[in-house]
DNA sequence: GTAAAGCTTCCCCTGCGGTGGAAGGTCAAG
DNA sequence: CTTGACCTTCCACCGCAGGGGAAGCTTTAC
């Protein structure tokens, strides 16, 4: 089948899988005398592939690494669990990062209510936002003590 | 003083603070004669309010807005208790999508455990990861329903 | 006087997952 | 024979918050 049909069975755009193609995770199909692509049913399972392990969170480029453990060593099972096992601490700590963050957002929205709005002073720009450290929430602490993988917002793909 | 020093206090590069001008959250300073930028206490209190709304989630862009504003319509409170607000239900869907998406990696993880690596077909890449539509979470369904807006992953920078 | 540090503008690069468009080749129907 | 749909490659661009480095000034310290 040509690309466009293939597109259509995986519910893909075209230009998305010849980027798949560039991006390792669909291997290069035969060619027509024309030039086209010519896929077989393979393609469209490969593409169920890629698209389930997009929605467990991988990226292309650990889906990419999955098919290479494959064809080097056989089943990449071991490898996928330890990668999922990675992927959900990630999502642990993002999780728990976000909540403080709406925490924190939500005790200044709260707190904003008791102010009034003539006391911002002008360098300041707005006292919703208060400026000292102490209420501010531990960013960059986070940050430095955090892993240095991982800023990727992990799945939550549209 | 000179824009390094101003870097110095406020715990910034000399490149963010040219870019943070550039980006319309910093005034553009008076110049020296030989054309090096000269900045007052004020900048640094402006680069406190950026760091500070910045922890809060705002982007840069939603930092520009509210200092316009505060140019335009004085006191930009209402403004912002709006702004967090809206961080605030997308902070909320954010947390759910991704407890979602960590509960069903885990899950896929605890199947892998009773699963035969040999079971793994050549298309299908490798089980662990199942590839019909039952078993995957619904991150199509969950996009469309989802805001147009903010797939920003909001705070958390480094 | 000269070296080092600091400053200027300028443009390109990063990651991630694509999307848009231009210029041109191919194929089937009418 | 031409129209339109489909395909090809290539290059550029999106958001976001910066970072790298070049080429050329200015200022400071010795």
């Amino acid at each position: 089948m040509r690309i466009g049909e293939l597109a259509e069975h995986a519910g893909l755009t075209v230009k998305t899988i010849r980027f798949y193609e560039q991006a390792g995770v669909l291997p290069e199909p035969e060619r027509r005398p024309s030039g086209y692509r010519d896929y077989d049913d393979s393609a469209v399972a490969r593409l169920r592939f890629v698209k389930a392990a997009q929605a467990a969170g991988l990226s292309l480029a650990e889906i990419r690494e999955v098919i290479a453990v494959r064809d080097r060593n056989g089943p990449p099972c071991r490898h996928v669990t330890d990668l999922l096992n990675a992927h959900a601490a990630d999502l642990d700590r993002r999780i728990a990062e976000l909540t403080a963050l709406r925490d924190e957002v939500r005790r200044l929205r709260d707190r904003a209510d008791g102010l009034d709005p003539a006391g911002c002073e002008d360098a300041a720009v707005c006292h919703v936002i208060p400026t000292d450290q102490a209420s501010c929430v531990q960013r960059s602490a986070d940050a430095v003590a955090g892993s240095p993988r991982v800023e990727r917002p992990i799945g939550v793909r549209r």
